[in-house]
DNA sequence: AGACATCTAATGCCAACGCATTTAATGAAG
DNA sequence: CTTCATTAAATGCGTTGGCATTAGATGTCT
């Protein structure tokens, strides 16, 4: 291994461990502030943006998972939590009827744009800008 | 809110989404082959690299906690794993005796020389170069 | 039509986390 | 010296997550 391998393997792993400090962070900070002030989580806040970012209201459990980051069944539970909350409503998916679609109800909706200002604040201050995020 | 405001909004909750896939995708990849290829995750890796990266051996059961992003419980809990699996050894620290001292047994040592191939190589082909880090 | 591989989402089970509490040691104040 | 606030780590408890399995639906092949 030559000395610029290492210095590679050097940036390598250093760009890594600020990426798990920087995700520890801002998740730690969002976590707080999003439960104390709203009542909800980091993952159950992705998934109200994830429905409210799609045609109007959205569909499809595969898809949020895909959008949360999360396994098939943890999103299956996720979407449990969300609909005895009220935030969400499951519907019988015509066209395929072993699939499902999760649509937010109007107070999902309302909760996530209470929400997202929170969201938006706690992210500008503890998501360092781009020349922190890479250590240069 | 002006338009750059709305630019810049956008922007940031890009970088945070990126930041949550690349996470996601990294931290995956490197449980699968961690603890396919070596029979630890990676928490209790990053610990092991924790305690190897320091004096000699290593210390603090508080240290380690902010290594690896746990929380004080989850470390006590991380800790007590790699002890079951004989990685550490948990010693009393003379000096007040209220801490402990964390340290790396030869077996842990062993493992983590063992496993650190496996990690860089995870890195180098799931963690993205600078560019795609900051979706330029 | 009937049998079978495939796919979706839900559920049982267990591991790992965080919060709150506990236990024990320290250090400062009376 | 005793008391009390503080600190370090361990533990009880509830929540969340993943893996494996299950139940139900689809569609392909004969």
């Amino acid at each position: 291994m030559s000395v610029s391998d290492i210095g590679a393997e050097r940036a390598l792993v250093d760009r890594w461990h600020g990426l798990l400090a920087c995700h520890a962070a801002v998740w730690g900070a969002l976590e707080r502030e999003l439960q104390s002030r709203h009542g909800i989580g980091v993952s159950e806040f992705e998934a109200l943006e994830g429905l409210a970012g799609c045609g109007h209201d959205k569909c499809r459990a595969a898809e949020l998972a895909e959008a949360v980051h999360l396994s098939q069944s943890a999103t299956s539970r996720l979407t449990a939590r969300l609909e005895r909350a009220g935030l969400v409503q499951r519907a019988m998916c015509d066209v395929d009827r072993r699939g499902i679609f999760v649509l937010l109800t109007e107070k999902g909706r309302d909760l996530y744009e209470a929400a997202r200002p929170t969201h938006r604040e706690v992210l500008a201050e503890a998501l360092p800008g781009t020349e922190q995020a890479v250590g240069l």
